[in-house]
DNA sequence: CGTTCACTTGACTACGTTCAAGAAGGGTGG
DNA sequence: CCACCCTTCTTGAACGTAGTCAAGTGAACG
């Protein structure tokens, strides 16, 4: 059962899910009661399934619907200034994808593991959104996740040393998977090693020998290359921490000389 | 009036504005006719101004408002691994800032120049949002653009060659600058070098050297360090294109041949 | 059992980082 | 108004790391 930490999900209830952290409040709490927002999309969702591999929706073709993910998951694509693509994020069960600009799906989203979803009509999807302040609420909070996750997306690739890449991804890849329980435990990587590559905007080549190092350090333990053991997370730590001098301290230094001295801004 | 093309607003109308595309229109409309949604935030918003240099808000310190921004741009930080801290994204006027997880500010944002803005406190904004779905689709339409945004930051930062993430940055700038207008334009860039630098994640040398260098090959005209004109689109645009082999083609090659071959998913 | 693709490992090159020093701009004080 | 100072920016030179090309290994599948 150690593989499916990445895909499990509630399968006590049915139904597409859109379940996020309330922005506002400092406990856990969810954007609303799940059953409430869920059972306003239940009238509207048909299940679908893909196989690893296949297109959940491309990037540019007219956005008919978006998918809430049941269980699998799905790597996120954006084409690049040069013809190419690259993976922008990976999404799991009761993620939400297929988010759409003036029509079109924004990105091209893959199955990387064979996939179940909801499939939700954008019309129809649209009336109950415009009726129900709830359910708009609650994919607003899904949106800010995913907003936040690409901000640590961007920070995670800033780091130069490509083992030090590596080591966040995994971190969070961890993190992710099991949330609340400690102590060692395998986690499985549904992606493969170019995917990875891809999102970690190195070479193939470079993933390889990151994970040659993160081995032979012993912070982690593979197994048939897709399976992985986080063994010293403090290791990991550390090699996400570089000499790099990415503005350390206080950013910026606050007001410029030239500013007026008085600090408060003022309310009109 | 040339500086002030990234800083404008229709000063038209007064209050905070909530103005996004509408994510399932193919044409440009937007999210809701602004006059309505803007209607529901008037009564809970003052005017604040802050100087260049000062905090809207801090990451990780208590969400109390959010804030929209009338005139001026500001910077968004994100704290590192190694302690420091980076830039994930810049904002203008009518973009919305001071989102919050868990009840605390999400990045520390900053004034780039100074800067007038509409305080919404949470508690009153939260109230508005759970009565009225335009407004909060309204604000999951910013959302998905401001997601759109980091993710394409993601694909800046992906170019290796510093120029080509200059040359990126430039052409995306003048873009949200001057949106309809065609021909020569010069305009403000109103952050610093080691902004940039932080944004497109490498040293502030190398941005030197980058604006150096488009200088030389005459791709752009700066003046007083601030104001820049983009004379070669097509030269940035040859930049922005490396060699690098990134994932050319069509992603991953589709279902691998371990797939069954009929090609729908299942709907059941 | 053979073929194919993904992944791994090795050597060379190139670009950016770093360290160090110098130039320029803005603001303050005289 | 000018001189001074501080900060920001620019330029230069050596090092380090990842990219690329190329070959080799392994696994998965037919």
């Amino acid at each position: 059962m150690a593989p499916s930490a990445l895909l499990r999900r509630d399968t006590a209830r049915m139904g597409p899910v859109i379940d996020a952290p309330h922005p506002w409040r400092e406990d856990g709490a969810r954007a609303k009661a799940a059953e409430v927002v869920d059972a306003q999309l239940a009238g509207i969702a048909s299940i679908v399934r893909f196989r690893r591999g296949e297109f959940v929706c491309r990037e540019g073709e007219p956005a008919v619907a978006m998918f809430s993910l049941a269980s699998g998951a799905v790597s996120s694509w954006l084409h690049t200034p040069e013809q190419g693509q690259q993976v922008v994020g990976f999404q799991f069960a009761n993620d939400l994808v297929g988010f759409a600009r003036a029509g079109r799906y924004r990105t091209t989203v893959k199955a990387v593991t064979p996939l179940t979803a909801y499939r939700l009509p954008v019309e129809a999807l649209e009336r109950r959104l415009l009726r129900n302040p709830d359910l708009v609420f609650a994919i607003a909070c899904k949106l800010s996740d995913d907003l936040y996750a690409a901000q640590d997306h961007a920070v995670l690739i800033s780091r130069h040393r490509a083992v030090a890449r590596l080591a966040l991804f995994l971190q969070r890849l961890e993190a992710r998977a099991g949330d609340e329980r400690g102590g060692l435990r395998e986690m499985f990587l549904p992606m493969s090693r170019t995917e990875i590559a891809s999102y970690l905007n190195v070479s193939p080549e470079a993933v390889s020998r990151s994970f040659a190092e993160l081995l032979r350090q012993g912070s982690i333990r593979v197994r048939e290359r897709r399976y992985v053991m986080i063994m010293d997370h403090a290791a990991l730590d550390a090699l996400a921490v570089e000499p790099r001098a990415a503005l350390e301290g206080e950013v910026g230094g606050g007001p410029p000389p030239g500013c007026d001295p008085d600090d408060a801004p003022c309310v009109l």
